[in-house]
Formats: structure tokens, sequence, C-alpha cells
DNA sequence: TGCCATTTCGA
DNA sequence: CGAAATGGC
């Protein structure tokens, strides 16, 4: 293709200079560039919560930098319906090419599939590429042409495809001179109440922190990542999910990264074996666009919930007395973010100790994630539950007791975030209520007033919910 | 990336 | 008698 009218390149989720498909074609052509952002976020029915809006805000000042710096462009920000946008823009600038990077969330495929009709009658050509996956999810089939429904052969036929190399950065491009009448402040405003500053302090949302991100974990936590990834008192994970959601970094820019590093072999595959269950979560998500709001298993559909306004919030706050539950539903309140661990096990909570349905666990978290990402959260959600493709088995009920005192030994994690019981000594850290009246007394612990007693007890639970699952239990 | 009751093993 | 293995949920 030759072309010296403008390309707008519409960036989307992959707000990164490196490795970048879309920018990389489109500096290619030698055309003058619009780079855009499009705020649509108030039209679709999976409006991001405050917490990932203010990452995006974050990434999206540092992305506007790093373009300027780099090549002098300016990245217009507009907010309103991307098609009427790209329209205007398009007769204003005298574009012929419109490319993007690919979204597979179902709601982003209908929106592009219609806006690519629009603009193609308008003979405006539409071109999309893959900057968010190591391969599309057409790409990866079964020997039937299947989509793949199982973890394992998915993960052990992504290893023998290829994976491209990375892209060079682009030396220099041209950009049309234009601006927009929003800025980022504008479109994406920061609340009123700085809850976020918190937060700020933990994370360095946008390429450069993404890159420092994975360069610390491959140096320090990759060479006993198969133990110590655990460990939610110990910072021993590659915390790259914000970054790979928001596409500040790629995955195949991890994935060779990975594989050069001085690790040993079986340390590297276990990490990428975690980018691969990202890569299935995608995979799943567009073959199954369901994913999100209906059991994968449709026989889990009359599961006999036992719906709690009272137990969900005591759930979202962390107030059931069960330390290790507590400590990461306040972790996820204060940083946007929650050890993988710690995940599967307040997940694992509400689900069957609690007898929520699972989609209740799943707009929380979207709502309080700053990685909150529609493909991973579905299909980890119905993972737990045991509805989802591949999903662990429903008889997998995590103890909270004895997770936590097998993965936060020291009690390092609940001291953190459950500071009411932090002076307990460990062998009633993670169980206070069998501690005896004086151990509580000396740790200044009066259960059920300054911290609540267990709002269910384990071995009820546990028994109900076997129960509840032998209900809607399929008989082979 | 489970828990738990029960059985079996070995000092 | 405690650790390890086993098997059902």
């Amino acid at each position: 293709m030759t072309t010296k009218s403008p390309i707008i390149v519409w960036f989307r989720q992959n707000l990164r200079l490196h490795d970048n498909p879309v920018l990389h074609a489109a500096a290619t052509l030698g055309a003058p560039l619009v780079l855009i952002y499009i705020d649509d976020n108030t039209s679709h029915p999976w409006q991001a919560g405050e917490a990932s809006r203010w990452w995006l805000h974050e990434s999206l000042l540092s992305f506007e930098s790093a373009l300027a710096k780099k090549y002098q462009a300016p990245l217009l920000i507009y907010q309103g319906s991307p098609l009427i946008i790209l329209q205007t823009l398009c007769q204003q600038t005298q574009a012929e090419h419109v490319f993007w990077d690919r979204c597979y969330e179902p709601y982003t495929i209908k929106r592009d599939t219609e806006i690519k009709a629009m603009l193609t009658k308008q003979n405006i050509t539409i071109k999309s590429f893959n900057c968010a996956l190591l391969k599309e999810p057409w790409e990866s089939l079964n020997k039937t042409k299947q989509p793949f429904k199982v973890f394992t052969p998915f993960w052990r036929n992504l290893q023998k495809l290829p994976i491209r190399d990375i892209l060079p950065l682009p030396k220099k491009f041209e950009s049309l001179s234009y601006s927009s009448d929003s800025t980022i402040a504008d479109c994406i405003p920061l609340p009123t109440i700085h809850w976020y500053e918190e937060m700020a302090k933990l994370w360095q949302p946008g390429e450069t922190g993404a890159k420092n991100h994975l360069a610390h974990f491959l140096k320090n936590a990759l060479n006993d990542y198969k133990t110590q990834r655990n460990r939610p008192d110990l910072k021993q994970t590659s915390r790259l999910s914000p970054h790979l959601h928001f596409g500040e970094i790629s995955p195949v820019q991890i994935w060779h990264a990975t594989q050069s590093c001085q690790a040993p072999q079986s340390e590297q595959t276990c990490f990428l074996s975690e980018i691969a269950w990202r890569e299935f979560s995608y995979h799943l998500l567009y073959h199954f666009p369901d994913l999100p709001s209906s059991p994968f298993k449709a026989y889990f559909k009359d599961f006999p919930w036992k719906k709690s306004k009272t137990l969900l919030k005591q759930w979202q706050q962390g107030q059931t007395g069960y330390p290790i539950i507590d400590a990461g539903m306040r972790e996820l309140w204060h940083t946007g973010w929650m050890h993988n661990r710690v995940r599967m096990v307040v997940a694992s909570f509400l689900i069957k100790h609690l007898l929520q349905p699972w989609q209740e666990g799943e707009k929380w978290f979207w709502d309080t994630l700053v990685d909150a990402d529609l493909a991973n959260n579905a299909a980890s959600w119905q993972w737990v539950a045991g509805s989802g493709a591949d999903a662990a088995p429903y008889f997998r009920i995590f103890n909270p007791v004895l997770q936590g005192e097998k993965f936060d030994p020291n009690g390092d994690y609940v001291k953190k975030w459950v500071p009411e019981i932090a002076k307990l000594p460990i062998p009633y850290l993670h169980a206070p209520w069998d501690a005896p009246e004086d151990i509580l007394t000396k740790a200044g612990v009066q259960l059920g007033k300054t911290y609540p007693l267990p709002i269910i007890e384990h071995t009820k639970a546990r028994e109900r919910a076997l129960a509840a699952y032998q209900t809607i239990k399929q008989t082979p």
C-alpha cells in the first residue's frame, strides 16, 4: 500500500511505543499520522471502575508524553461516539486510512465491526493489528479446528506455534498538525476525593513502569517463582497484570525477555504458562462471548445460590471474620490489586462458603481492580466457580485457615491488612476464634467488637456447598 | 492451583 | 504413634 494521505491511528488498549504493530505499520508507510484516543466508556455494558479509570488516566499521560518526547507527536483525545469522531476526522484531515489495535471483548467487536462497515462504505480503508496477544484466538485451534476448552492442550499447542519477533521502535514519523478540543483530564477526570493517592505510591502506570517491573521480576523473583509465587506476604509475582491490560507491555516482549533471562527453564515455563492463562482467557471469551454473564457449563444455571446483600457486603468490605479473606479484600480496596493465590481463596469463599453467585464477585473485582480485564476476570471467576471451561472441580473448596497458614506462614500479610488482630500470636492469627480468652485480651482483640466473629462456620459451609453442588451435578 | 477421613507404613 | 499414602467429594 502506498499513500500520502494521512493515516488515523486509533489507540484503544495498546498504549506503548515499543513492539507496537499498529504504530510500527503506520510509521513504516511514510504518510503523516494522526494519533488518537477515544473515550467511550459510558457507551457499553461493562463500564470501567474508578481504579481502572485512574490507571487509564495515568497511562494516557505517560503515553502522551512519550509520543511528544520521542516523535514530537500529539496524542489527540476525544470523547463520544467513535464512529462519528472517525467520520469527522477523516473528512477534516482527508485521511483515507484508519489503523487500530484489535480488541476482543464482545461489545468492542460489535462496535468495531459496525465502524468498519460504515467507513468502508465511505471509501475509508480500515486495517487492524494484533497488538495484545501472542496469537489470535482463531489461530489456536485443535485437530478438529475447534477452539480449545482445556488449558493444558491449549498451552502445549501454543508452545509449538511460532511467536513473532519483537518489532523495532520506529525511528521517526511525521504527524499531521492537528489538535483536539479535549484533554486527558477532561475525558478521564480524576475523582475529587483523592483516594487514589495510596495507589499512586505503589504503581507506575505506563511503559516505563511496565519495563521496570518486568526487569525487576526477571532478575529477583523468577528464580524461585514456582514456589514463592504463592506467597502473598512476599513480592514474588510479576505484578504485570495492569500493565498488560492497558498494553503498556506486550506478551511478546514478556515471552522473549523471559526466555533469554538467566533463570532455570522450569521457572521460565511456569511463569510463561501464567501468561498463557491470559491468552487462554481471551481465547475462551472470543469463542464463547457469553462467558462474562452465563455459566459456560449450562447446568450451572440451576445452581441454588442463596443471595444475600449482607453477606456480599461483608465480603466486599473485608469483614468476614476470616483473616486471610479480609486481608485480601482490603488489599484489593486499598491498592486496586490482590495477590493471585488470595484471589482464588476469596473467590472460593464467596461462591462456596457464602453461596453467592460468581457474577457478584466478578462485578466487584471489575469495579475495584486496576487490572480489571473482561477476559481474565470472567474466565477466572468461572474457573473457581467450577462452571467454566477446564474449571477447577467443584469439590475443590479452600479452607481459609489452612490456606492462610500455608501461604502466609508468618502472618505478615494478615498483619498488614488486618491490623486490629496484628498482636495475635501466629497459631491464632489465621483463626482468632480458637484463641483462649487471655491471649485475645493480651492482643487487644474483642471478637464481635474489634474484629468480627466468622460470618459462617467452615465445616458446615463446606458440607452445604457440596450438597448444593449435588443438586445440579450431571450424572454421566 | 484442595480437604479430610481413613488406612497403611515404618521406626 | 506420627508420617505418608489413598480415595471420595
